[in-house]
DNA sequence: AAACCAGTTAACCAAATCATTAAATATCTC
DNA sequence: GAGATATTTAATGATTTGGTTAACTGGTTT
């Protein structure tokens, strides 16, 4: 098995994930896509800085780029599911160890999800 | 719900994790508690160097610290789960984002079948 | 008590990181 | 074609980060 490799992804995912603005990236684009443009406004920072960003997190895979079809120098950039899987299942190996508390744990959100109304 | 602490310990424990030692430490502690000085053979690095990830792993509530009973000079690191559950979950949300986004696009299929039929 | 051992802290340095400004690339609109 | 627009790239500078070596703190051993 690639491990070596597959830890090196992880590496990548995790330090992409490291800087704030970066986070506040990907939790924009969770919701949905974005062009480059909405992403430095709603971010707080400078096209130059925020394309910087998007590039490291393009590199890291964890964004893909299109152009748009309507105007073609806008840019939309859009999550990849890859990277956050691989990091949730390194999660996964990790919680591995504390199956007996997060058992309870998930138990316990278990619990509160069927409470919701149907 | 308290959104931006939760956010800022996110991101702590993902500044913890991005360095390769750090998360190799990690590893190394999922599997059991472990001495400062096995961690930093292990991780091929200096005891002082180790002392320092071992500071910052401890500052993000990655790890905690005990005294070994014995010995009261070796320092034993055991991992916490509470930051690794809260990365999970934040991983979670965007998993359900995958399947928001796959619901958007069924309906945009049944729409287009709404349309097709005679 | 003297020497030793586990680990941390301090001071220092090199490398990486992030933001900014200015210039460059396309692409659109008139 | 002449601007305007969206975004990227380059150059620069400040801050942070991670490693090293040397001192320091406690605790152990004999």
């Amino acid at each position: 098995m690639a491990l070596s490799s597959a830890a090196s992804q992880i590496d990548r995912t995790l330090s992409a994930l490291a800087d704030p603005s970066r986070r506040r990236t990907v939790e924009l684009l969770r919701e949905r896509p974005h062009r480059a443009g909405e992403l430095a406004a709603a971010a707080g920072l400078s096209p130059a800085a925020m394309s910087r960003h998007l590039r490291l997190l393009r590199q890291s895979g964890l964004v893909s780029e299109r152009h748009d079809g309507l105007d073609a120098r806008v840019r939309v950039y859009q999550l990849r599911p890859e990277p956050m899987a691989g990091l949730a299942q390194w999660l996964q190996e990790t919680e591995a160890m504390w199956a007996g508390q997060l058992t309870a744990f998930k138990a316990h959100m278990q619990a509160l999800d069927d409470d919701s109304p149907a």
